[in-house]
DNA sequence: TAGATTGTTAATCGATTAACAATC
DNA sequence: TAGATTGTTAATCGATTAACAATC
């Protein structure tokens, strides 16, 4: 294992190994996958199965193989999979080798409670620099970072190398945020803002709403209900309902990702 | 409009309309249509075309009406959507004609925003209870609602009929929360712990971790990278950058949901 | 060698999309 | 009627899965 470099199948020499085109619902994975190699590795096991790994990704071993497979993967038939080569090769294709610097704009509510969560320093990022509009926000100090004024975004921006921005403003004020964050040359934001946010081509948006993660629940809530309690809002008996309240819902655990 | 039942298209008499099956990827934007009929609402529309509201959502016509199809839709030819009967569609279908109450497990740094957090009760939930093992924390009062040791949860769960958990609380802890809601009767769980939960069929798990979220904004910056600077890295020149950094990524912009 | 497990194949399934007939 | 727009069809695309040959 040691130093090698992943991802070197092709034959080019002196060719910087091309990143695989990874269809999104496998890099959507990989981050699961490393989760899990991470603690297999600080339980003390060098080697796991795709059944093992798959077992402790919440995925089935189909799927991870599959998965491992668009990375040119370094399985070994018969044995498995090396626990610290996967990491590396894994956190290699997820260009976490360097520790991103993340830029959080909004410290209200949600954004207080980001810019303290810890899971984002112990998985390759750092927030680098906080913002606000509200003019008496700017320069409060939390988890040891000052607050600064939004329209100092372009020149901090630079100045961190800012690759992420995270959007934890009021719907209104996304856009624009949006919009600044563009200008100020990042191409990748996480969106925390209950809107849809339009942006230039090359730039990836990714949304975490909320509201709308319980809203699917309720739906899954009331389906089941539905299917359960028919009879008692109908007229009269019927069929009797399934004992435990258990179900033939179509997905049932771990729906979404 | 007015008080009139979605959902009636089956002929028998006195049935109950059963709620129709959706394709999960459907259920997954009838909460972002909702959000856009709202706002359409509110700036005074009455009515609104596929495009007009596909656009205001973020997807594509197509996809909306294929959408809207499942519902056994109430649009007019001609004409386009009543926004206020489709709204009344979206809120029946997904649960929301009742105030679903939710535990809130966890009051740390996440969880304290999410107690605070004003889109939950804009959109159709009321946080009941929160929780948390720490008997320090037992007795505090967090936006008007005390916290609980989460050893009464079964008690509390029950008095307030509660219908969905919120788990906010370190890894470790977290599937031992979910044993409990699940103990309790709770079949709809939020996790925001970066760990898979086991639960038994029937419950339904939605996960959110924050830190995935960044390494798949993160792949796709490794990726940009690797399209731009490839002769940057090689040994000597060879392809020019691409102009402004734009790109052919695969998925540009509004990744994912 | 025998047993275990990967990487790949091929079949299946579900989601997306464009096009258009139905119809307001 | 003419114009607009839905709801549906059918083609396409991507993701999942089981099975198994390759191979350690």
């Amino acid at each position: 294992m040691s130093q090698q470099r992943p991802g070197g199948q092709s034959g080019q020499p002196g060719a910087v190994p091309a990143l695989p085109d990874l269809p999104e619902a496998t890099v959507a994975r990989l981050p699961e996958y490393l989760r899990a190699l991470h603690n297999l590795a600080e339980t003390g096991h060098d080697t796991v199965s795709s059944e093992g790994l798959a077992s402790a990704a919440g995925v089935n071993s189909a799927k991870l193989r599959k998965d491992l497979s668009h990375l040119g993967s370094y399985g070994t038939r018969g044995v498995g999979y090396d626990v610290a080569l996967l990491i590396e090769q894994i956190e290699y294709v997820l260009g976490l080798t360097q520790r991103r610097a993340v830029a959080l704009v909004g410290v209200g509510n949600l954004g207080h409670a980001l810019a303290g969560y810890a899971g984002f320093a112990t998985r390759g990022f750092r927030i680098a620099a906080l913002f606000d509009a509200d003019p008496s926000r700017v320069g409060e100090r939390i988890n040891g970072l000052v607050v600064h004024h939004i329209d100092d975004l372009t020149q901090i921006a630079a100045a961190e190398s800012i690759a992420i921005g995270v959007i934890a403003t009021p719907a209104p004020a996304a856009q624009s945020v949006a919009d600044q964050l563009v200008a100020a040359g990042v191409t990748s934001i996480l969106n925390f803002a209950p809107c849809v946010l339009s942006v230039p081509e090359g730039v990836d948006v990714r949304k975490v709403d909320l509201a709308i993660e319980l809203q699917i629940l309720s739906f899954h809530e009331h389906r089941k209900a539905s299917l359960t309690s028919l009879p008692a809002t109908g007229p009269a008996g019927g069929l009797t309902a399934l004992p435990g309240g258990l179900s033939a819902t179509g997905t049932e655990e771990a729906v979404g990702t």
